[in-house]
DNA sequence: TTGTATGCGTTATCAC
DNA sequence: GTGATAACGCATACAA
């Protein structure tokens, strides 16, 4: 191990004191230009290396965020962890990443040990059957920042940055309706998880505006995964033609395409018998065949909002702190899953 | 901010020195049983959270690995990373984790701030294009431990956690000939990276040991993205009847699939008139159909096995330092893709 | 087996 | 503008 230079190295090389160095550092406008300069140039010199182990103990600030999410493997999460990246390597800020692999369980270790590597400041996006926040209690109780993003919580106190799951499944489910389709099915994840209520609502609204009446056998839950997607086309499969749907709205578009995978494999055809939509505008959405109609929304932008506003409530920005939710835009991509021929 | 509970508080509470309660927190067997329940008991008690900062500072070690993999999109990146974490959280160490996007200046900063973090050792999957190690000295010359995981570099004097490329690119050759494919191509990456410059070798080999002789015109380097694998497959396309191959031999499964899917809306047949071969068994594999023949290895076990060897050189273990490669398997998944109807 | 004293590198509070 | 000093919380060499 190489002996580190210190700002007392400095001092010396520069008959200054380690106090003076330490503002020169950080270009405390208190000092002469001048010394600045010579500081930080001898500093760049001698190779000198902030030291923040030093500084968080100082200053009992970490300056790490954390952030918990469901999964890393889906182009939307890669999206909002560069995003966050972008913006918080900005400021300063590292990131611990953790998945909990949609388990409520693992989210609440997860949580805890962030609490004790005691981050500033935590991002969360909710797990599938997350049902309480007793896990969070102990950032809400110790005022340490707390910001949902994607996967929120009813009623939560926080800041949620998210996009309008309402408006965004009202749009595909009228565009389905637009063509034609009038037995339109929905495939939807645990309705605990606000954002598939909030589609399953938008689902709902749409059908309404259109005077189809909603029937609740047309709605089925699920875990969204591949098991279930392929489930869910067997069931179609095993319907007769009077029952059978002509549309299915899915809540992302992983159990689209495995939905499609298998209706395909027994002949229906898409859009065809059945069209469809998803929701997230994932890359397999372009991979399979007709390329699956899917609502974008931009991952880059939720991390880099999440984190703005995880930063500001840290620097006790009161706006922030009164904001509950900021939602973002999304749209409806149109592409063959969907497209009846006229 | 609440006060934070000290070894001075638990000290002054059960009449002990600082000193003792330190080595009761770390369950020192040079205290006598009794004391560290005592002091336990009583940490438990008040609160108390160890701090990471006081204590690297004191003893100059980060306890954080730094992280650099080109992407965290694919199941195998996350599987690798599920592996990394897992080991690591196991033995005290924080994870940072940084992508390079496939750019070697991405990459070159995100080593730098890693360096400047004073990470104690350093995890790297190289991007495409990255073809010296400048940006890895500085952590040679502080003797700073990297282990290369997946993607490594030729003639590195780190340890490499690596699967044989060969040896698998051999075995998919070999199979796509046994079911009597002639005309084989294979679309690999940048060559400069090795796993691909093995792919490659295995590719050739397998050609010689069954007497077909090796054509420079059937191998298509790229880039292995969207656009490239659907040019590849436009190119296909275009050569008349004698130039086609009777298969593909793709270095990646995504390439395979967007290739696949093109070629199949001009009305080629998969696998009849041209058998497909990917490599990670990525998701997407079971969801193109037919599904995609492929290589599997593991990458939970390759981000254990990286990050052990990581920690055991952390501890100066000697015969980690002397281990060049470590060599972890894999196995073909023999899919419809690829199975030719006798 | 336990206690004393000190330093890790930085920064904030006073001084001057 | 700049300097002296203490404090952040922990861990170790040395004493007892």
């Amino acid at each position: 191990m190489q002996k580190e230079v210190t700002i007392y190295d400095l001092a010396r090389e520069l008959n200054l004191s380690p106090a003076t160095i330490s503002r020169g550092l950080k270009k405390s406008t208190a000092l002469n230009k001048s010394t600045v300069q010579r500081i930080l140039a001898k500093a760049e010199e001698m190779g000198y290396r902030h030291n923040n182990f030093a500084s968080n103990l100082r200053n009992k600030r970490t300056k790490t965020l954390g952030i918990i999410v469901p999964r890393l493997n889906s182009y939307f999460m890669t999206s909002v962890l560069a995003g966050m990246e972008d913006v918080a390597s900005k400021e300063g800020y590292d990131l611990i990443i953790s998945q909990s692999l949609e388990k409520s369980e693992l989210e609440k270790s997860n949580a805890n040990t962030m609490f004790n590597k005691r981050i500033d400041g935590l991002l969360i996006s909710l797990a599938y059957n997350t049902t309480d926040l007793t896990h969070i209690q102990p950032f809400f109780d110790r005022q340490i920042p707390v910001v949902f993003f994607d996967r929120s919580f009813p009623g939560v106190e926080s800041t949620s940055v998210v996009i309008d799951n309402y408006q965004a499944a009202y749009k595909a489910t009228a565009h389905l309706l637009e063509q034609g389709c009038r037995k339109i099915m929905h495939l939807t994840g645990d309705l605990t998880r606000d954002i598939y209520a909030d589609r399953l609502k938008g689902y709902k609204d749409a059908l309404d505006e259109y005077n189809i009446p909603f029937d609740q056998k047309r709605v089925v839950t699920s875990t969204l995964n591949e098991q279930d997607a392929t489930n869910f086309a067997n069931a179609i499969l095993a319907m007769d033609r009077a029952q059978r749907p002509d549309a299915v709205f899915c809540a992302n578009d992983v159990s689209a395409v495995y939905c499609m995978v298998q209706l395909k494999q027994h002949g229906i055809r898409i859009p065809d018998d059945i069209a469809f939509v998803g929701f997230n505008n994932d890359a397999v959405s372009r991979m399979i065949e007709p390329n699956l109609t899917t609502i974008d929304y931009p991952g880059n932008k939720i991390g880099e909002v999440a984190v703005s506003c995880l930063i500001n409530l840290l620097k006790g920005d009161e706006n922030v702190k009164n904001t509950n939710r900021i939602i973002l835009h999304s749209s409806l991509l149109v592409r063959g899953s969907s497209l009846k021929k006229k």
